[in-house]
DNA sequence: CATTTGCGAATTTTT
DNA sequence: TTCGCAAATG
């Protein structure tokens, strides 16, 4: 094995393939490369981003140009040559969902090779090397992660103490900033050198961000940002630590590149510096050092980076993602051989055609054209609901009609923009009894029960947390209010003790006997739990420790009891949440026999969703823009493609914001394989309030002829247009479209052409809408819709343009309209 | 200290 | 509509 290792080492920096011998599969005649099976399928293009060998590789690829395949036929094919082992292999996904998914993939190609190759996120990665550093730098191994619902909940303490709120920084605001700034790799003092101090507000966020980072190190925590932040410190720092990776990983690979931001970019790139330089900034001359000449010691040579990405689906800078970072990348590693992927193995040309329509809008863009070979396909779909409701209905009719025709629901999927808007599509697809998921909603990791039920195994692992020791003191009730809680962190204070240390001499705090039998028996519990899974002893804890301990706490804390004597219906779904927990946690065992308390928590929090490892088997998915990209489904409902909604509205503000959203739409209507339906509703009902919707700016840019509106915005708009799906479920069209070439003509049936009602639409958005401004209701007229029949109104709210009358329709029930725009006539009054 | 009530505010995307 | 917070009440 030292002769592959010795190969594997001088193939890491050669630039062309070495061809080595393989045991297990080809023939071994000289000509044939070990991996050519690898090759198999694949288009030059391809082909060449898996078989190029050198420094730096950009593969741009494009939606659905087997990007996945790629990479992983890459790694595959490092490892078959026995270029790499896969202990030199580090690749780096966006989500925990991706790396499984490569982890998997790679395996199949190459079977249990596979094992020991770093495939993770970028916060799993960062973690991994944390916990091992930690001392280094004043942190220990059993540090804990805050998440950004612990992070809201320390800093609403901070800004409190601080009386922010006064200059007008909210939790969220410096939340917001000090992100930001972490994502820049500034710190608190960075950022405190270059602040006007001059200015009072600045000054407080200043300390708010001072008393923050404190806070963290004292409770021996990272927030998400810092994971990334400090990691890039530690190699600057200490540059000897950095080699131990840099010597490492002599692969690296990060896909969607276009999201990275800057300390991510920045950890990448000291992941791939010359072994034993030293970094800019931290040596003495502040000089870069290179070797004298790196190639003549491939041992010292750089890590050979390998990333892939598609600037036109970035959609993640309001969070920092900076796309300059794959649009630069080439200035940043100097020879560095870029590959297009353009041929999409995903979608139709009907589908490929709206896309690039719609990201040709953006102005300074590569220009980038997907094309497929598969064909036109069928037309994009285009409907136009009166309300979210109807919009719904049309999707669930629809979705049901291409179930009967043999498509299974888990091929199918409904986007939107806003969480919010999931809401009435539940509400429809529960009455037509359409099975459905909604992923990435309320993630299992953040409900309150799970948190604290963490809060526990956090504060037996990591007794400094005092976040968590705060969340859980009082849960479930135990007396102890606010009163109690800051005097025990007083006394804390006063003795230079723990949080935790000083529960335990709760005989001093002065309080009432209740309460502190109270603390000294949750001190007792943590103290049981804690010696079950962290012996004293030294001697290693059984794999079942963690579930063991985590049932004990629950049990003997009273915290499950406390949910069952609940009469709160939800209470009892809690407890099976946390029943739920209990299974995870023991199967987490099986996974990690080795593994503790830490680990398990350090896996469960950088796990943002539970639904990562379900599949939505059998029920349609619903999901946000955001979630669905990397996706692929046959059939995609892109809902409420509006104005404010996509773009939306907070958008406009936003340097790059409406470009964003282009994106993001872009991403949405990529997902589809063979069909795509755009539907909109012109009315939308927000927390409680019937606001008028118009059709997004975004449907004008698809050229006309791939759309076939099945009700357009006109339909809709138009008196007397609006035709019921209910009483003619085929209608292509009603009335005319708002003066259009078709305006005023009706048809009948199906035999409109499609080229009509194209042209009624023409993406045109009607400059006219339906004006009822006029109509005056009141409680006993009957009306007409022309939707829902005759109905009696029976009450009007609201005033002027939103005025809504609340009618009982004899056929289609209550209902809620909006009078200046429903398609309503008044046929007698009281 | 806990619970209830009422009021006001705010609603994007998430590793 | 729903959530969180403050004040009032038990």
């Amino acid at each position: 094995m030292t002769d592959a290792s010795a190969s594997a080492q001088r193939a890491a920096s050669a630039p062309l393939l070495i061809v080595g011998g393989d045991r297990t599969t080809g023939p071994s005649d000289g000509t044939a490369r070990p991996d050519e099976d690898l090759l198999a399928g694949l288009n030059q293009p391809q082909r060449e981003a898996v078989t190029y060998r050198g420094p730096a590789l950009l593969i741009v690829a494009g939606a659905g140009s087997g990007k996945t395949s790629v990479l992983t036929r890459r790694v595959a094919s490092l490892l078959r040559t026995k270029e790499a082992w896969p202990s030199q292999i580090l690749a780096i996904t966006f989500t925990n969902k991706a790396a499984g998914e490569m982890r998997e993939r790679v395996g199949q190609l190459i079977g249990d090779r596979a094992q020991g190759m770093w495939i993770s996120t970028f916060h799993s990665a960062c973690v991994r090397i944390l916990r091992r550093e930690a001392e280094q730098f004043g942190f220990t191994k059993s540090f804990t992660i805050y998440d950004s619902g612990d992070t809201r909940a320390l800093l609403k303490r901070i800004v409190k103490e601080h009386e922010a709120d006064a200059y007008g920084l909210t939790p969220a605001a410096a939340m917001g900033r000090i992100s930001k700034l972490k994502n820049e790799l500034t710190d608190a003092e960075g950022f405190a050198r270059s602040a006007n101090m001059s200015d009072p507000a600045e000054r407080k966020f200043v300390d708010v961000f001072q008393d923050y980072q404190r806070a963290l190190q004292r409770a021996n925590a990272f927030d998400f940002d810092d994971l990334i932040g400090q990691t890039v410190y530690l190699f600057r720092a200490f540059p000897h630590v950095a080699d131990v990776y840099r010597r490492r990983f002599r692969h690296i690979l990060v896909d969607e590149y276009q999201d990275t931001n800057h300390a991510q970019y920045a950890l990448i790139h000291e992941l791939t510096r010359p072994v034993g330089s030293d970094a800019p900034g931290f040596s003495s001359g502040g000089m870069m050092i290179f070797e004298a000449d790196p190639a003549d010691d491939p041992e010292k040579a750089p890590a050979s980076l390998t990333v892939v990405g598609d600037s036109d689906q970035s959609i993640y800078a309001f969070r920092g993602a900076d796309i300059r970072n794959i649009t630069e990348f080439e200035r940043d590693y100097p020879g560095a051989k870029v590959v297009l992927l353009e041929q999409n193995y995903r979608s139709t040309q009907n589908i490929l055609g709206a896309a690039n329509a719609v990201i040709g809008h953006n102005f300074d863009r590569k220009d980038k054209k997907l094309w497929t070979d598969v064909g036109a396909g069928e037309l994009i779909v285009g409907f136009t609901g009166y309300s979210q409701h109807d919009e719904a209905q049309f999707v669930a009719d629809e979705i049901e009609t291409l179930h009967r025709g043999g498509l299974d629901y888990s091929q199918v999927a409904v986007f939107y923009r806003t969480n919010s808007q999931s809401r009435a599509l539940e509400e429809i697809f529960i009455r037509a009894a359409l099975p459905y998921k909604i992923m990435g909603g309320t993630k299992f990791y953040e409900r309150a029960e799970i948190k604290d039920a963490l809060a526990y195994l956090i504060a037996v692992s990591n007794p400094a947390d005092e976040m968590a020791l705060r969340r859980i003191i009082n849960r479930p009730r135990r007396g102890i209010g606010d009163v109690t809680i800051e005097s025990i962190a007083r006394y804390a204070a006063n003795e230079q003790i723990t949080f935790r240390d000083a529960l335990a001499n709760s005989s001093v705090l002065g309080v009432g006997p209740k309460i502190q039998a109270a603390i000294a028996h949750l001190d007792a519990v943590l103290a049981e739990a804690s010696e079950l899974m962290l012996p004293s002893t030294g001697e290693l804890a059984p794999p079942t420790a963690v579930a063991d301990g985590l049932q004990l706490l629950l049990g003997k804390t009273g915290y499950t009891d406390a949910l069952r004597a609940s009469r709160d219906a939800q209470d009892e779904a809690r407890v099976e949440n946390l029943d739920e927990l209990v299974a995870v946690a023991r199967e987490f065992a099986r996974n990690n026999p080795e593994g503790t308390v830490i680990d398990f928590l350090a896996e469960v929090q950088l796990v943002s969703d539970a639904d990562d490892l379900e599949d939505a088997s059998g029920s349609v998915s619903l999901m946000t823009m955001h979630t669905a990209k990397g996706l692929e489904y046959d059939a995609v409902f892109v809902t409420g493609v509006e104005e404010d909604l996509i773009p939306h509205r907070i958008s406009a503000g936003e340097p790059g914001g409406p470009q964003e959203e282009r994106r993001l739409f872009y991403v949405g209507i990529t997902r589809a394989r063979k069909r795509l339906y755009l539907s909109l509703a012109m009315t939308r009902a927000q927390f409680g309030e019937i606001s008028v919707a118009m059709p997004s700016r975004f449907l004008q840019e698809i050229p006309a002829e791939l759309i076939n509106w099945r009700q357009s915005p006109g339909d809709v708009n138009s008196r007397g247009g609006m035709q019921s799906r209910a009483l003619n479920a085929r209608r292509p069209g009603g009335g005319g479209g708002s003066g259009g070439p078709g305006g005023g003509r009706r048809y009948g049936d199906d035999l409109v052409p499609k080229s009509t009602s194209i042209e009624r639409f023409a993406n045109r958005i009607p400059a006219k809408v339906r004006d009822n401004g006029d109509l005056e209701l009141s409680a006993g007229d009957r009306i007409r819709h022309d939707d829902f029949g005759e109905g009696r109104v029976d009450a009007v709210t609201g005033e002027g343009a939103k005025r809504v009358a609340h009618v009982r329709f004899e056929k289609a029930g209550p209902k809620k309209l909006l009078i200046k725009i429903a398609p309503i006539e008044r046929i007698d009054t009281p």
